[in-house]
DNA sequence: TTATCAGTTTCACTTTAGGATAACATTTGT
DNA sequence: ACAAATGTTATCCTAAAGTGAAACTGATAA
């Protein structure tokens, strides 16, 4: 029973990716201090190391191209059963969650 | 710098807590197979260790005591911003998330 | 150049979280 | 029993997330 806890990420020690043109409503409020995540990266590095496109991702999970890469670049925040599905659907593993004190 | 990880959780493992009568809405959905989720109990248990009631938590993080009642009885599904709300204002902790290979 | 593939962004629509408030229920203490 | 504290549920609202379709950009290749 071998498992590898891959990217375990504090959800707080990083600034999110570009996106669109500075100005813009969407980068504003993402460079206006919001909670930003490092969840779109750990998906989408995931995705990489496992060789797929967004296309094959989306297709596993049930969804579309231009909704991963939303939550690839942090654009929507996806839910948590959002993640689970791509996690669990797309790259057969299982996401965890826990509370450092 | 001693941390420690607390009430890790696969958010797959368990049933929720049960929730309204039997024949409700919202009970129905629970039990159709929506992905169920543990995070409830996590919230509700590390406040209790803390010796916290609702409405105090409620307080630190800004919110209301109903709030904090439908997130641990996993009738609204908190969105991560959230979640790391709860956990940092409210408990002083930090929220991680990996994905379990 | 022209396809093709991968990814991004826009547009539009539906659903839900999040919050305020108040009523109701349950537990706890005296 | 009663009261107080704590927790649950109901109702209603609004801003934002969730989502798909399709247009668009960028890169790569033939």
């Amino acid at each position: 029973m071998k498992t590898t806890n891959k990217n375990l990420i504090s959800l707080d020690e990083f600034k999110v990716k570009n996106y669109g043109k500075p100005g813009t409503k969407e980068r504003d409020e993402l460079e206006a201090g919001y909670e930003d995540f490092k969840i779109g990266a750990l998906i989408h590095d995931t995705r990489l190391e496992l060789g797929m496109t967004q296309e094959q991702l989306a297709e596993k999970v049930g969804t579309t191209k231009s909704y991963i890469s939303k939550i690839e670049n942090n654009i929507k925040e996806a839910r948590i059963s959002t993640l689970q599905k791509i996690v669990k659907l797309g790259f057969g593993g299982q996401l965890e969650l826990s509370i450092k004190m």
